[in-house]
Order: C-alpha cells, then sequence, then structure tokens
DNA sequence: TTGCTCCTCACGTCACGTGAGGTGGC
DNA sequence: TTGCTCCTCACGTCACGTGAGGTGGC
C-alpha cells in the first residue's frame, strides 16, 4: 500500500506520515521500483497507536517511550508519571478553556447589546461611554477617558474584587452621585500644570472628595481589595510608583498618592 | 515606567511585550536617552487590553480589528460573527480535550493495574499477552501478533462497535472457545507459503471456522459495524484491497477475502 | 566590581501545513 | 494528453521562549 491509502485508512494526511517519518516516530518502510513508499500491516499499526496517542494529548516527543520501543530500562514507573503529568495538563487546559469560554460568551453578550467591547461591566462601559461622548471640552473629554482606561486597569488586574466594580456602576448610574463625581473629575483635571506645593489645599481637598467615594465602598469590598489597597501603599512609601508614576502632571499625581494612603489606611478611619 | 514594570503591572513577560511591539499590536513609546523604552498609562491600558483578549482565546491577528485600532469600515458586523467563530472553536476544543481527559484516564487506569499501554479493552489485551508470551513457536508467535494488531487496528479505527469487542473479549476469556480459536489460528498461520489454489479446502475450512465464530458477534452489532462491513466487501469487489492487501500470504489473504465476503452478506445467511 | 535590567539580532518550539518544482502511473 | 499521486527540499504557522553578545544603572 501507499502512503496515501494509508493516510486514509489511519484517518490522517501524507503530510503527518511524512513528519513522523522524520521524527523517527514511524520507521521509513521499503521503496518500490519508483520511490514510492511501500506499507506493511505493522505500519498502520503503529500509525494508528502513534495517531491514538497524539489524540489523547500525548507529546509526539514521548510517544516512543509510551509504545515500549524506546531503549529503556526504567520506563515502568516513569510511564505512570508522565501520565499523571499529562493529565494535570489537560485539567489546567480545560479549566482555562472553560474560563475562555465564559470570557468570549460574555463579550459576545455585550457586543450584541452594547456595541463596543470593554473588559468593564456594561453599566460602567455604558456610564464612561456617555460621559466622554457627552463631552464637548477636549482636556476633559481625554481626563475622562483616562479614567476609564484606569477603571479597565482595575477590573483587568484580576484583583479588584466585583463588589467594587458594581459599587461604581451604581455611582456613576445614580444622577445626583454622577454629578457629584464628574465635578471632582473636573476639579482634578484643572489641577494639570499646577505645582503641588502652591496647590496643595485643592489636591487636598480633591483627594478627601473622592475618599468620600471610596470609603463606603471599602466596606463592603472583601480584603482583597484591601490587600492590594495595602500593597500599593505599600510600594508608594518604597519609592516603587508603579501605576501613579504614569500620571504625567505632578500635581494629579499627589492627588493618587493622597487617595491609595486613605485607602491603605483602612475603613476604620471614616466611620 | 520601564518594560520590565510594565510586563509585571500586567502580569506578563517582557519578551510578550517586545513581541506585540514586532507585531505592531502595541505602539513602540518613546525612548529615554540610554535607548530604554519608556512607558506611560495608555500602553499599559493597551497592554492590558491586549492580553485580556489574547487570554480569552483571540488570535493576535484579530486583536486590533477588536480594539478597534484598525482602519476599518464594516467592522461591526464582521465582529459579531468573529465572536461567534472563536466561540465555536473554543468549544470544540473543549469537547476535544474532554475526549483526551478520558482518553487518558483510562490508559493510566489500565498501565496501573495491567503495565503495557494498548488501546484494547483490558481483558482483550491481557488474553492476548498471554497468548503471545505462552507461544513458543515463533511463527506462531508472530502470527498471535498480527491478530493482536488487527484487532488495534479495529478498535482504534472508531468504527468497531462496543459489543463486538466485548464479544470478543468473552470468547478469549472463555477457555474452550479459546481453544477453539487458538486451534484455527494454527491453521491460518500453517497456509502461508501455500499456493491458494491447491489450498483451496483449507482456505474455505479455516474461513468457514471463523465465521462460525464471527456470525453471532453480528447479530448483536448495530448497523455501523454492518456498513462497514459491507464499504470493505465493496471495496474487495472493486479492488481496492485496504486492509486485505497488507497481508503479505496470498493464501492467508484468500481467508481473509472469504471472511469479509461473508460478514457483508449480513447475519441472514448464518441462521 | 558585582548583579540586575535593558538592548538587538536570530534561531528554537510544537505538530504539522504549504508551496515549489519535478516525476511516475492510468 | 490530462489529472492524480508520489517524491524531496525548504520555508511558514502561532505565540512567544531562548540563548548570544553587549551596554547601562546602582
Amino acid at each position: 500500500v501507499k502512503i496515501g491509502e494509508l493516510a486514509e485508512a489511519a484517518g490522517t494526511t501524507v503530510r503527518a506520515i511524512r513528519h513522523y517519518h522524520r521524527l523517527g516516530l514511524l520507521p521509513e518502510p521499503p521503496r518500490s521500483s519508483n520511490g514510492y513508499r511501500v506499507y506493511a500491516l505493522e505500519d498502520l499499526v503503529r500509525l494508528m497507536r502513534i495517531r491514538w496517542l497524539a489524540g489523547s494529548g500525548v507529546p509526539l516527543a514521548s510517544i516512543p517511550t509510551m509504545l515500549g520501543s524506546a531503549t529503556d530500562g526504567d520506563a515502568r514507573t516513569d510511564l505512570t508519571a508522565d501520565l499523571e503529568a499529562l493529565l494535570a495538563d489537560v485539567d489546567a487546559q480545560l479549566t482555562a478553556l472553560a474560563g475562555k469560554r465564559r470570557a468570549l460568551g460574555a463579550m459576545l453578550d455585550g457586543h450584541r447589546r452594547g456595541g463596543a467591547i470593554s473588559p468593564l461591566p456594561e453599566s460602567l462601559a455604558a456610564a464612561f461611554d456617555e460621559l466622554v461622548e457627552g463631552e464637548d471640552d477636549p482636556d476633559t473629554r481625554a481626563l475622562f477617558v483616562r479614567e476609564r482606561d484606569s477603571w479597565e486597569i482595575l477590573a483587568l488586574s484580576g484583583r479588584t474584587p466585583q463588589t467594587y466594580l458594581d459599587a461604581a456602576s451604581a455611582i456613576v448610574t445614580d444622577p445626583v452621585q454622577r454629578h457629584a463625581v464628574v465635578a471632582l473629575y473636573r476639579r482634578f483635571g484643572a489641577l494639570a500644570g499646577r505645582d503641588p506645593a502652591t496647590a496643595r489645599s485643592e489636591i487636598d481637598a480633591v483627594a478627601d472628595g473622592l475618599v468620600r467615594f471610596v470609603a463606603p465602598l471599602l466596606d463592603t469590598a472583601d480584603t482583597l481589595f484591601a490587600d492590594w489597597a495595602a500593597q500599593a501603599a505599600d510600594a508608594v512609601a518604597r519609592g516603587e510608583p508603579l501605576l501613579v508614576e504614569m500620571l504625567p502632571d505632578p500635581a494629579q499625581r499627589a492627588v493618587a498618592v493622597h487617595l491609595i494612603e486613605h485607602l491603605a489606611a483602612g475603613p476604620e478611619e471614616h466611620r
């Protein structure tokens, strides 16, 4: 039989068979006078065993060991370990894939209704879209975009608890609270370019205003977020500025530092 | 911020970031005097969005479209289709992985108890092992190995119903029946090298003997197997010998053809 | 001075797929 | 003659990882 027939019998491709030959997985059969490979029953068996193992997730490199054709001495003991490692690997892939499936499903749902694709919860994403679209002043608009970006970072960091995001959605959905936060954002934006020393009182005022919005969230949020805030405050204290450093303006940076220090202080302070 | 800090903040590697730069997924940031890349907040956002999508199974090549930074006109409609295709893909991978998991689990179980790794049901594998190990005549031994190989092909073809394999296990487990089949195998093996014309009666006898074992299996097996047998008979009739051609001996091949013809005739004939 | 981070080629990984260019069989 | 299968390089895919060889910062 020729390579094409062998491939069909085994349910593979001619290319795959030649690949196995190059890897030495499947021995090269004798050739007929025209140079064609001529296969026998043993080759089909070997090929089907290879496909069986490969299809079960066994890497091609370890198939010789599995099939016992390697020159080995202690293969007996290793095999169990190999199989267990493979199983653990496949399990990990399964949970990862399940996660991807969920994420993709959510993306598709959001896109069918919402339009733009975003890692934020729908209400938050919609609220930010409105803010950005409805703003005519380019500076404030850029500020809103930056704020949305920051929230996306928080959401994607995987360390921000859902309750925190939900609470933010609630604030931004309620017209009164929303108006208040937008006013604070505007003041935050106006700080750009000012000397942190002269603007000290405004910096404190804006930071305190923001703290007043964040404080109740801290009460409901679980320990994950408290840990994160503590770490961030630690990093700021040690001079490792991480995210904060990415804010280009010094006065705005001062607000962020202030805010993080408040967050790290914990909920007790604000009761 | 430098590339290492960015990588840590986003939970990736420096290499991955440079990779995204090469692909044009993430724009090259300005450099500091020493040639180091200097990142800003927008880069972190972009990077985290990329990681989010990539982690959700979106291919890097389609991420620009998803993030809307591509110069496109009809991206709106395409996006839904893209996401749906991705979802279907992930689903397919999930079922494939689940299958691998099952196969690996069975392999591990079998290896923990049995020893050798085989695609055959345990009782069949064990029976063949006994046959092969207990045989001193090298020719008969080779014959048994070939027979085991054929059964593995049947099992791995995916077209052989489980009932058929189970029935074979039963035959090979029962001492009386097993003795009878082994005798038939020996006669089959003895046909090697004989002229099909002179050995005609022995060929028919061996084939009939084998048919007598296979016939009751046909009654219980579902239509899948009947289809397969019919196809095989068709192929033989058309001169496409497939598996049969791989038997090197002409007399033995005649037995196989005989057997397949009987199988394709269906169960009615033997009642 | 040591050790850590940064830089740029350039090649490796995994399991094949995809041409390119040519020959044999019906 | 046409179309199909076969052959051998040799490079492509995907998402990075891995050295190789060198420089800058503390």
